[in-house]
DNA sequence: TCGAAGATTGTCT
DNA sequence: GACAATCTTCGAG
């Protein structure tokens, strides 16, 4: 790329809308973590739709508890979550609050920091794989339960606005990894690289 | 290259 | 006590 300008954080306002806007919309954007002094990027090229609690793949959808608490939170924070007794997971919450739902990021493409992500992944066999998964962006990432709850616009966690994924480039399919409201078309990735 | 199964712990019934 | 928004390894073909 040419000239680029200064990378903005998306602001809540874009996370304050219907849900499925929300994780179409991050395709394509920058998903940043700053620790001490190492910074990684990544572009998100697949996201996961949860609606509420009328979702049943929804964690809201077991009502508010200690753990779902961050759903219902202010749009644009973070909600992170243990799951399988080793992995963290993170979404961006979305919609007004009180309305538990939120968009799970799980792939992203490393752009910066790739050698501070081999040192959290080691186990990693090719940069690709160092964080397409939802658990595995969590590790290179070095995201974890501390992040929970933090403000995704302003934080060392943030999600910085980036060139847009064309709707060419995009695929809208079936949820996966969960065992309810399996068929709910909320799964979005980029099918093509937008880089040449 | 693909499918099956184990790892491991917080959370809710 | 069951199960989970996953990753990795291992064995078969």
């Amino acid at each position: 790329m040419a000239h680029t300008r200064r990378a903005l954080p998306l602001p809540p306002a874009f996370y304050d809308r219907d849900t499925e806007l929300v994780a179409r919309g991050l395709l394509g954007m920058t998903l940043e973590h700053r620790v001490g002094g190492s910074v990684v990027r990544g572009r998100i090229v697949e996201t996961e739709a949860y609606l509420g609690e009328h979702d049943p793949a929804c964690h809201a959808a077991a009502g508010r508890t200690a753990r779902t608490d961050p759903l219902y939170g202010p749009p644009g924070t973070a909600y992170v979550y243990f799951v399988y007794g080793m992995h963290w997971c993170v979404n961006a919450v979305t919609r007004a609050e009180g309305l538990p739902s939120a968009v799970l990021i799980r792939s992203v493409e490393p752009v910066a920091g790739i050698e501070t992500m081999r040192e959290r992944r080691p186990r990693a066999r090719s940069d690709q794989q160092l964080c397409d998964g939802p658990a595995k962006l969590c590790a290179a990432f070095g995201i974890d339960g501390r992040q929970n709850r933090a403000a995704l616009w302003k934080g060392p966690l943030r999600i910085l606005e980036a060139e847009p994924i064309s709707d060419q480039d995009v695929r809208r399919t079936r949820r996966i990894g969960i065992s309810r409201a399996r068929s709910w078309p909320l799964r979005w990735n980029v099918v093509r690289r937008a880089t040449r």
